[in-house]
DNA sequence: TAAATAGTGTCTATGAGACATTATGTA
DNA sequence: TACATAATGTCTCATAGACACTATTTA
């Protein structure tokens, strides 16, 4: 066996020239998702160009590739990342970030081939105000998830919305995702509704305080100062412990 | 909003040059597993080539492009069923095969910037043994997928197949994976081995079987004749019923 | 008939679902 | 004090885990 990196790869890669095979180019797509009062809602952009010039499409962007051997560009974290916050204002460190799926079909965009390896984002309520619409985000709007089937959408990107729907779905049953579509503090009632909002049905308030209450004595989640202004009476707040599980 | 293939999208598209942006390598990976000699194994094949000559690596190749706006390549999931067809014979229609997760670290291959689509793989043992080692895949070995840490991987193909079981370890408790790890006719001990040989702990028999007569119930599956040769008592053969639920 | 494994039954603990009841803060 | 909502409690049912026991086939 060769050993790795020793004189013979060395030779064999400063020698090494790229065989002049077609590539594609690769994009990031983001589906930034936020609760904003009571919808669940996407984060899209209206085309201002061609194609699907008025559609709407996801905030995205090509990763960025460098040729040398040892520059090779960006990874595709770090594009994603760098999009969202180019397209948002929001810094990836307060932002549920992951990747989802890579959509390659071909002709899924008319001027060339493009692989696009989807993202999805979740954005706390208190933060999603603050996107900015700047640069490529000019025109950028928190459309209404379940509204989505009547509105035009560019490439494949209402398939792509719909895997990440899929997606939040299924892990809000057995991850934490749900705090990361809530406020850095948040009562019981607040985090059921956002499992009411995303799964399009009521939990039973006593069965969700139970597991809620799981958690608590688990340690993943302690008492918070402050309290909400209601015309009720004011449910307890609560918020991460410092070093939480994801 | 303008229309969808208006004529001035067609002016649009047929004026378009793609911009000389570097542009990655795509590939796909395929980690493709069997249940062997009743363990877990992957399909690797041992390096002809630098880099990381003399290393294991896993099957994969670059997916088709095309520089056509019409004609675009391949899709993705036709790159994983060729690339599973050419280097081991097995045809995708016989085949669990399914998109894993996209690795793009910049570096990760010391030629040039490739982004890798990862796919997965289940092969049912009695197809197993087909394996024809043709094309690429000289050199293609059922590895212990227990081993693999004492070998030397190319490229991130450790994270990979890393992945890859994580995956197949979530999916069997609450998907049908794991009828495609096992014959096309089978019992339940067969059946547990399979849990027990990927989870890498016993199930209670009694328990299991109660969660396949569930099955067996909802119609999912049926008996199918023939018998097992045994020293001692043989157990029931079952098979799927034609149009089975994934 | 003995050995070995298939297959059945049972007890308990846990959690989900449905729903009734009590507690508490606000207007 | 009335109201609204938070918070608690209870009953039932489905399922997982642990484990004892019976049945059946082969050598």
């Amino acid at each position: 066996m060769t050993k790795r990196g020793g004189d013979d790869e060395k030779a064999f890669l400063s020698s090494y020239r790229p065989k002049d095979y077609a590539r594609p180019a690769v994009a990031v797509d983001l589906v930034v998702l936020t609760i904003l009062d009571a919808k669940l809602r996407v984060l899209l952009i209206k085309r201002q160009d061609h194609p699907f010039k008025g559609a709407w499409a996801l905030p995205g962007g090509f990763v960025r590739v460098a040729e040398g051997q040892k520059e090779q560009g960006e990874d595709l974290d770090a594009a994603a990342s760098r999009e969202l916050a180019e397209e948002t204002g929001l810094t990836a460190d307060r932002v549920f970030l992951e990747q989802l799926y890579t959509f390659g079909r071909a002709g899924r965009d008319p001027r060339m081939r493009v692989i696009s390896v989807a993202h999805y984002a979740l954005v706390r309520p208190d933060l999603a105000p603050l996107v900015r619409a700047g640069g490529d985000a000019a025109h950028a709007e928190w459309v209404l998830a379940e509204g989505l089937h009547k509105l035009e959408l560019a490439f494949d990107h209402r398939d792509i919305v719909e895997k990440a729907l899929e997606r939040i779905r299924g892990k809000l049953e057995y991850s934490n995702i749900a705090f990361d579509l809530v406020p850095t503090t948040f009562t019981i009632p607040e985090l059921r509704s956002v499992h009411a909002i995303v799964l399009g049905k009521e939990m039973d308030p006593g069965n969700f305080r139970r597991r809620f209450n799981r958690m608590l004595e688990d340690g993943v989640l302690e008492k918070a100062p402050g309290k909400r202004i209601t015309t009720s009476k004011p449910a307890t707040v609560y918020r991460f412990r410092p070093g939480r599980a994801a």
